[in-house]
DNA sequence: TTGTAAGCGTTATCAT
DNA sequence: ATGATAACGCTTACAA
C-alpha cells in the first residue's frame, strides 16, 4: 500500500505538505504543489479513507436514508438516490445507503459512530422517529419531504399543494366543471403521507375558488379497484368531464377503462396525470402531467447538506433551509377543452 | 464523545477487553462480558468507524456500483440495492451506493482508499473495464450478471435462459404453434445485453425442440413501437397465438391493443410476460409470468461476498462461485390452451 | 481470561 | 511556505 509518507519522499517534501496539497488546506508554492501531484499520480496514491476519517474527524460521508415500505412511486426513490450520489461526489462525498429496516436506531449508529458526517432522509413521516433522535446528537440533518417541525435541519420538497392547484387551474381553464380527483390507495391518506394530502389540499382550494365540483376517491391502482373508483365517480356525477391522477399504476386502467366506456380522450374526457414526465409519453394518448423536477430533489437536498457542514466545521450555525420545487404544467394530448358545458344557472 | 477507553473505565476492565467483547475475538467470561456490554449501552457506546477501519484494515463497507443507464426496469435495481443493503446489515457491513458515472475511476477509488473492503458490480457489460482494474487491485469483487470471464470473481445472476425456455414450453404445452417474442429495444440487443441474448436464445433453443415458429421484434415500449411491432408479427403470421413479451413498457400497451384488434385474451391469444410478480396482478387479465427472485439476487451476491471477504481474511484464497437463480413460471389468466389448431401435416 | 502497548495513515497544531 | 510531531480511537500481537 502507498502512504502519503510513500509520496512525501517520493516528492522531497513531508507529510504534511503532501496532506496540505490534497486538501487544499494551506497555499503551498506552484512549485513544490506540481511535485507532490506528479507523485501522486506516479505512485498511484489514494489516502486511507479510515485514517483520513480518525484523523480529520469526518468521514465525507453522507447517510441516505430510504424507506422499505414501496407505496412511494419507486423509480422516483432511484432517481433521487442517483441525483443524491453523483452530486455529493461533486463536493468530494460518498453516499452510504441505509434502509430504515433498522428504525431510528439505524440512523443513530451511522451518526455516532461517526460513519456518516450528515444524514439526508426520504418519506417522512408525521411525528417520525428519527429526527428527535437526530436532532439530539446534533447531527446534520436534511429531508426530502416536509417534517412537523423543522427546526435545526433543513428540507426540500415538491411543491405539491402548487401542482394539485396546477392540475384544477388546467382543468378550469379548458372549461370542466366536475372532475373526478383519482387518489393513491386509502392507506397512504390514513398515514397522513405528506404529499397526497398537500395535493389534495392545493387541488381542492383551486378547485373551489375556479367553482368546479369535485370528488376525491382513494384508488389502490390495480385494474379492478380503479373500475370500481371510477364506477363510483361516474355514477355520484354523470357529469364528470376531467380527471386528476396521482397513483400512477391507475393511470394505465384508467385510460382503459374510459375508452371501454365509450368516453374516448380527451374528446368526452380529460385527464391530467400527477406523474413523472417519463411515463407521460407511454401512454395513448400521452398524457398531460403536472411534475416536478426529480432530479432536481436529490440535488437540492446534498447542496444543503453541504452548506450546513461547511458552517458546522466553521462553528457557525447552519441555517435551516425549507425549499420546494414548483411543479410544470405539460399539455400532452389527454386534456382539452371542454366545447359546450350544458347551460346551467349561476 | 465516548471511547472505548471510557467503556473500559466504567466496566473496570482494559480497553482490549472491551474490543473483544465487542469483536467476538476472544474467549472472555460470561462475567466480564456482561458488565462490558451493561456498560456499552449504559454510556451508549458506539466504537468509532474511522479508528476501526484503521486499525482492523477493513471497513465493514461494501460498494454497490449502480449503472446510470435506465433502460433495465428501474424498480428491479431498486429492489436488488435494497435486499443488498439489509442482507449486508445481516453481517454487520454497510453499503455504499456508488454510480458509475465517475466510471472505472470510481471503483478504483473506492476499493484503494479502503473506503470500501469489497464491491459488487450490477449490470456488467460485455468488455466491462472495471473488472481488470478491480482484478489488478486483488479488490473482492461480486458481479451481478454474468461476465465474459468469471476468473477471480463471483456472479450472480437470473437464469434467463431458462426463463426463455419456461415461456417456449408453457405456450407449446398449451398448444400454440405460432409464437411472437417482444423483445426489448434494438439499443439493448445492440450493447449485447447477456439478460435480452440470453433469454432470446433459451427461448429459441427451447422452441425449436418444441417445433414451434416463432418470430422475435424488438420494442421500445411505447404505445406506437408496440403497436408498429404487432401489426409487423400478424402481418408476417396472421396465425400467431401466443405473444412473449419481455419489455415491461410493452405489456399494457400489448393487451390494449389486442383487445382492440379483436383478440381476446386468453380466448384468442395467449401472452406471457417476462417481469417481476408484483406487475402481473396490475393488469387485465392478470398475466401469466416467468419472473426470477428479486430479493434473492442481492442475498446471494452478498453472502458471495461476505464469503469472499472472510476467507481472504484468513489467508484462503476465495471461491469463485457462480450461481444461476431459476425463474419461475406463475399460470395467472393471460394464457390458455389453443383448443383446435388448425390440422397441418406431421 | 485479561492487560499492555505498538501500530494503523492521516490531519492539525505549532514551530520555523 | 514548509516541517515535526502529537493526536485521532481502535485492533491485535504478545505478555502475564
Amino acid at each position: 500500500m502507498v502512504t502519503i509518507a510513500d509520496v512525501a519522499k517520493h516528492a522531497g517534501v513531508s507529510s504534511s505538505t503532501v496532506s496540505y496539497v490534497l486538501n487544499g488546506s494551506h497555499q503551498i508554492s506552484e512549485t513544490t504543489r506540481g511535485r507532490v501531484l506528479r507523485s501522486v499520480a506516479e505512485l498511484g496514491f489514494h489516502p486511507n479513507a479510515g485514517a483520513r476519517t480518525l484523523a480529520g474527524r469526518r468521514s465525507r460521508i453522507i447517510a441516505l436514508v430510504m424507506p422499505l415500505r414501496t407505496d412511494m412511486y419507486v423509480p422516483v426513490m432511484m432517481e433521487i438516490a442517483i441525483s443524491v450520489t453523483t452530486e455529493a461526489r461533486r463536493h468530494g462525498y460518498d453516499v452510504l445507503l441505509v434502509t430504515d429496516e433498522e428504525g431510528p436506531e439505524g440512523v443513530r449508529r451511522v451518526a455516532a459512530s461517526g460513519l456518516a458526517d450528515g444524514v439526508i432522509l426520504m418519506d417522512v413521516q408525521l411525528g417520525d422517529p428519527r429526527i428527535p433522535a437526530l436532532r439530539a446528537r446534533g447531527t446534520q440533518t436534511v429531508l426530502i419531504g416536509l417534517p412537523d417541525d423543522p427546526h435545526q435541519l433543513s428540507c426540500v420538497d415538491h411543491d405539491f399543494t402548487a401542482a394539485g392547484a396546477l392540475c384544477a387551474d388546467h382543468l378550469a381553464d379548458l372549461g370542466h366543471r366536475d372532475v373526478g380527483f383519482i387518489g393513491y390507495g386509502s392507506g397512504v391518506y390514513e398515514r397522513h403521507a405528506g404529499y397526497a394530502e398537500r395535493t389534495l389540499a392545493g387541488f381542492r382550494e383551486r378547485a373551489e375558488q375556479r367553482r368546479m365540483r369535485f370528488l376525491h376517491r382513494p384508488c389502490e391502482g390495480t385494474y379492478e379497484s380503479t373500475a370500481w373508483t371510477l364506477t363510483r365517480i361516474l355514477a355520484d356525477r354523470p357529469g364528470t368531464t376531467g380527471f386528476v391522477v396521482q397513483n400512477e399504476a391507475a393511470i394505465g386502467p384508467l385510460l382503459g377503462l374510459l375508452k371501454a366506456a365509450g368516453r374516448s380522450v380527451p374528446e368526452d374526457a380529460s385527464v391530467v396525470a400527477l406523474c413523472p414526465e417519463q411515463l407521460a409519453e407511454q401512454h395513448t394518448p400521452a398524457l398531460t402531467t403536472v411534475s416536478g423536477p426529480g432530479q432536481e430533489l436529490g440535488r437540492v437536498a446534498v447542496g444543503q447538506m453541504i452548506r450546513r457542514l461547511t458552517a458546522a466545521r466553521r462553528g457557525e450555525p447552519p441555517t435551516d433551509e425549507r425549499v420546494l420545487l414548483k411543479p410544470t404544467l405539460t399539455i400532452r394530448r389527454s386534456s382539452a377543452s371542454q366545447p359546450s358545458p350544458p347551460k346551467e344557472p349561476s
